[in-house]
RNA sequence: GGCUCUGUAGCUCAGUUGGUAGAGCAGGGGACUGAAAAUCCCCGUGUCACUGGUUCGAUUCCAGUCGGAGCCA
């Protein structure tokens, strides 16, 4: 039997300082940062998506940043294929994992060690599925999965047409409902020792306030630029998602004026964000740390170190470090 | 100065043929397993500008007052 390996989570929304108390605890455990966020993992996608510069992250390594173009589609299942092993090999050099970023599915398949078997998926399924909900409503599509999986059906929402055409796909394609699929996903314990720290101001108002200053750092540093150049390519439907671009793209088609379009963008993060403490508040391991209740960034780091000691190297019977 | 329009939820605006009002956005809460920076769900009492008048009853009609917009001088 073999000692479960330590992994360190920061987690928290947009803004709330991931990346600079991530390198600092990197720097004070000997760790390594791996990236889940799922849009820093773009090329070209820098500026928009506050991607940690050279200067940022100090030497630190950082994983899974820049791995993908933007025209690729990727997924949950895509980044645990990536991020476990990765994970596994920084263990094995004797350095510890620091999973750090604001996308919990991915955070969550990772902590929670979700397995995804291979599973194809149907493109013309899915079209035909849209086309009758455009044609007869949502109800239609839900009745479909009603019918094939009434478990997931009670827990999804008719109006999540998304979720509801997934869940049929997945029926569909292997005869077992998504319900079931979900269940024996969770059938392997995780193999980590994992501490989890989360990051948060008590004033929403104030990580408001640091989203829309953030947004215009953004904008002085040449958004508008990374935006013109982005949006000149195909993009997949995955990295079209992230939020800057596609509200930019409005202001240099020429349909929104530049401050409509900054607003919207600004709007958009904060709605993120209040997604994402929705999203992390339901994670009952997480240590919170509230930025705005500590004097300064040491004392920040200070509690941070002390809680991961706590967590990770207290009372192991594999030994300490 | 005259005429016209206008003043309703934090914002933009509906509406009530007179029985005290509702959407979108914002805000808050929640869900979340292959597109997750996405997708979806729930939450709306506010001197209906103010003061009078008509009326059983006015936010709704009338008059005046005070804001705002426009047109004519």
């Amino acid at each position: 039997m073999t000692a479960k390996q330590p992994l360190l989570v920061v987690a928290g929304p947009t803004a709330s300082g991931k990346t600079a108390l991530s390198v600092r605890l990197a720097q004070a455990l000997d760790g390594e940062v791996v990236s889940a966020d799922s849009m820093q993992m773009y090329r070209g996608m820098d500026i928009g998506t506050a991607k940690p510069t050279p200067e940022e992250t100090e030497g630190v390594p950082h994983h899974l940043i820049d791995v993908l173009d933007p025209s690729q589609t990727f997924s949950v299942a895509d980044y645990a294929a990536l991020a476990r092993p990765l994970i596994l090999e920084i263990g094995r050099r004797g350095k510890l994992p620091i999973l750090t970023g604001g996308t919990g599915l991915y955070i969550r398949a990772i902590t929670d060690h979700i397995q995804f078997s291979p599973m194809p998926s149907d493109e013309g399924l899915r079209r035909e599925l849209r086309e009758l909900a455009a044609r007869e409503g949502n109800g239609a599509v839900y009745r479909i999965l009603l019918d094939c999986d009434p478990e997931s059906a009670a827990a999804i929402h008719e109006n999540n047409l998304g979720r509801v055409i997934r869940a049929i796909e997945v029926c569909r394609l292997t005869g077992i409902p998504i319900s079931e699929h979900n269940r024996r996903s969770r059938s392997v314990p995780p193999p980590y020792r994992t501490c989890m720290l989360g990051l948060a101001c008590r004033d929403r108002q104030k990580l408001y306030e640091r989203i829309d200053l953030r947004v215009d750092r953004m904008l002085e540093r040449g958004l508008v630029e990374e935006a013109r150049g982005l949006l000149e390519k195909e993009l997949s439907v995955t990295a079209a998602q992230a939020i800057g671009y596609k509200e930019l793209r409005e202001y240099l088609a020429g349909r929104q004026s530049l401050p409509e379009a900054v607003e919207r963008l600004k709007q958009e993060s904060r709605n993120y964000a209040k997604r994402q403490l929705t999203w992390f508040r339901r994670e009952k391991a997480i240590h919170w740390l509230f930025t705005d209740t500590f004097p300064d960034e040491d004392a920040l780091l200070r509690e941070a170190l002390e809680t991961v000691r706590r967590e990770l190297y207290s009372d192991t019977p594999g030994g300490t470090p």
